[in-house]
DNA sequence: TAGTGGTCTAGACCACGCT
DNA sequence: GCGTGGTCTAGACCACTAT
């Protein structure tokens, strides 16, 4: 069974990308996502290649979201995407729309630092320094999001010590302060992970990013928060109801 | 200078990292956009490991965007990322912006087949099978999305022929059939570029994809084109006014 | 202990750009 | 021809999982 599968050396194509082809168009039909996949070892000979080309191979599928690599275990086809839309409109957040479908929400507020950003001060019409809330998403206990959360403290006094985890913003404004905050305007923009962004996320640097920063307003329309959001590309989209 | 760089071969993180986030330090102060980075011979030897392991550095960088790497030219500082607010209000198509701003968009026909996808059929209430057109968009001669747009074919009968090469659809729709093309909803994502959209659009695989799919309407409001955009994460990021 | 994927080395050859 | 990055091999060692 050595090189079997056609692989063509002087094609052009490296090697490894001709594997992660053959490998991807056995998935549909061959495979089943969660299925394992032959060991490292195992594909290298059946390709006749080194074991390091297989690596990359794999590599390639595995940065792609098609191919999920456990140390001591396997290789396995990835999980069918589950994609939530997040959509836009209104005071919907993520917390009430998740656990309206029986899912587990945590947020969890990393920390909280000073931060003096002149342009986010001007937009949210602050005084002084404002408040960056760090904050990590779990919906049944998978990091699905990190998100940076610039408050005035001027205005909510003692946020940092209300919002420790609690799950939902929303909830806290809504009870402690009397406000119902709404989406105002988001940018978005497909990044790639850094190692710090990698980690937290438990994907492999370099995958894609979903990023939604904007702006969080009252119901009068007053500017109250910044928000960035890096959502797990392979987890979230974003749907939005334009003009 | 072997070692010099204070590398730990038992940290638990792996050298290739070590060397890609010291040499992304660097690029804060020692290095400016455009520099040429030591070749992988010489940064093999500054940090005393084998020139795969530089390699595997070099690409963790590339993958996020911060370097570019030419055979037989070496490796460079990324050009600072130029981001263009698409924003999404009203009629303005990204063709009017860019030109306005000086910048030579051209979009270019790929081909046009017939497409029976019942779900998108539906949304434009099209009696028969759609007409999907493939095109890219070159901003400078740099390819920066791939869009399928989707019409019914007996309300714009002849648009395969008056599209072909003319950059902007928004013009061809206004001045052959009357109408005034708007967007209606947007939904935003965060993918990996597989082999073919990387090569079109000049960009290692698995780089981040800005991939937004809605629907256009005229001004009455009537749906009348399906659209998907694949942007490349590096150039484009989408800008949007909520409810 | 055996099997898995992850990293690293030394050395080789290739494709490409420049001069 | 020479220097560049890209790919590939053979072999080694490691970290982790399961039994």
């Amino acid at each position: 069974m050595k090189g079997v599968a056609g692989l063509n050396r002087h094609s052009g194509v490296p090697l490894y990308g001709q594997i992660a082809q053959d490998l991807e168009a056995q998935f549909a039909g061959a495979y089943e996502p969660g299925d394992r996949l032959p060991s490292v070892a195992e594909l290298a000979e059946h390709y006749a290649v080194n074991r390091l080309t297989v690596h990359e191979a794999l590599d390639v599928l595995v940065r792609r979201g098609l191919v999920t690599t456990v140390r001591g275990k396997g290789s396995f086809v990835a999980l069918p995407i589950i994609r939530w839309d997040v959509r836009a409109g209104q005071d919907a957040s993520l917390t009430q729309v998740m656990g309206a479908r029986g899912h587990a929400v945590v947020n969890r507020v990393l920390g909280v630092v000073e931060d003096a950003d002149p342009g986010l001060t001007g937009e949210l019409g602050a005084a002084g320094a404002l408040q960056r809330f760090a904050s990590i998403r779990y919906v049944d206990d998978e990091p699905w999001s990190i998100t940076s959360t610039w408050f005035d403290p001027d205005r909510f006094p003692r946020l940092d010590v209300l919002w420790r985890d609690r799950s939902s913003l929303h909830q806290v404004l809504l009870q402690e302060y009397g406000v119902q905050m709404k989406r105002s305007t988001r940018t978005f923009a497909a990044l790639a992970a850094d190692a710090t962004e990698a980690e937290i996320l438990r994907v492999p640097v370099a995958s894609p990013i979903l990023q939604a920063r904007g702006l969080n307003v009252d119901e009068h329309g007053v500017a109250i928060a910044a928000v960035e959001h890096r959502f797990r590309g392979d987890r979230i989209q974003f749907s939005v109801e334009l003009g």
